[in-house]
DNA sequence: ACAACCATGTAAGTAGTTACATGATTTA
DNA sequence: TAAATCATGTAACTACTTACATGGTTGT
């Protein structure tokens, strides 16, 4: 129910195409918010489709460019949108599901994979403070820079906080691997 | 692609029917993978369509309870999918989209709704560590017992960020939001 | 026996994913 | 000029959401 907003607020920086906003939410928005090329071609057409933005008068065809700009009526919308957030909905983390079901069944192997986890969430977080020094060290703090740092921040936070779980499972896990897989499955019939 | 999987995981500790396995998502496994009725009764089919759950036998019809429980193949597909963990998918977070749009557009009335947000991640804080005390606090520590303990300070740590971001994002929100809303609109036309 | 509620289920719509296709542009 | 790549698009499918319907149980 967001990705249109999100959509908009990247057109809001400045207008830009399909194939550049794919691209931009890989890096920026895409952090907090996934979407294929697929999901933004449809949803580009639904936005234009609905006076929100407009195509930049370019000679449009199948394999050209089609640059997109916001409309008055699509800055609206969002303003509206913003102020309109719904209660938080629970996470959906395989993860957790997966430790519970290893609880509950015994050694399974989840170490390998968790340990790719672990690195995973290194490399994020490595990414995030980079950008981090790079966008908002010795910068004079705006309102508008208060905010984006508060999201990288969040970010941040974010990773830290798997990475700590992760580690913590990787932990457990390897603890008792070690003498055998019988004697922890308490639960079985 | 995990709802049949915490279906079963809920089904290993004991036989249950759909309501009561709402009623569970609702309480624990909700916590990390929410699910709706709908949700699950379609998975229930589908599940023992599969194999890997079967009706107890009580008699069937549309208002009776159906019991489910878990059978050996259900057991041997979950332990497979246990470990078949894929990377780490961005999260979904539309608080971070409005928050990004509201640093573009300028003030647009968030405070309200986040300082709402804040007090609904302090209720589930207090939710999660009453648990934490009654379920974790002086009792033996099984490797079973230390990962439902894990999965719980998961979310305990998950709603501390929340907290944290929200009760930030107030502030700064709330630091200019006495004098105006006109010059903070920094990228406009 | 009527109301209120509970457990299960159906239907329709939206959002997201995966696989693939086509025209345009660049490069060897 | 053929191959590789890029930008856009179609189609089919799966997951999830919302609204509602039906039969059973419980309480008065």
């Amino acid at each position: 129910m967001s990705l249109p907003h999100a959509l908009l607020t990247a057109l809001i920086e400045h207008p830009c195409s399909g194939s550049e906003l794919a691209e931009r939410f890989d890096r920026s928005i895409g952090h907090f918010w996934h979407a294929t090329h697929q999901q933004i071609y449809r949803e580009l057409a639904r936005l234009e489709e609905a006076g929100w933005i407009e195509a930049l008068p370019t000679e449009s065809g199948r394999g050209r460019k089609r640059q997109y700009r916001i409309l008055a009526a699509g800055r609206k919308e969002l303003r509206r949108w913003v102020a309109d957030l719904d209660d938080p909905r629970p996470l959906r983390d395989s993860m957790m599901v997966r430790l519970r079901a290893e609880a509950a069944l015994g050694p399974c192997g989840l170490e390998r994979e968790i340990a790719r986890q672990v690195a995973a969430h290194q490399d994020k977080l490595d990414l995030y403070r980079r950008i981090e020094q790079r966008d908002f060290m010795g910068k004079p703090p705006s309102r508008e820079r208060r905010l984006q740092h508060l999201i990288l921040k969040a970010g941040i936070l974010q990773e830290e906080l798997r990475l700590r779980i992760t580690r913590e499972a990787l932990d457990i896990l390897a603890s008792d691997s070690g003498d055998d897989g019988q004697k922890h499955s308490s639960k079985r019939r």
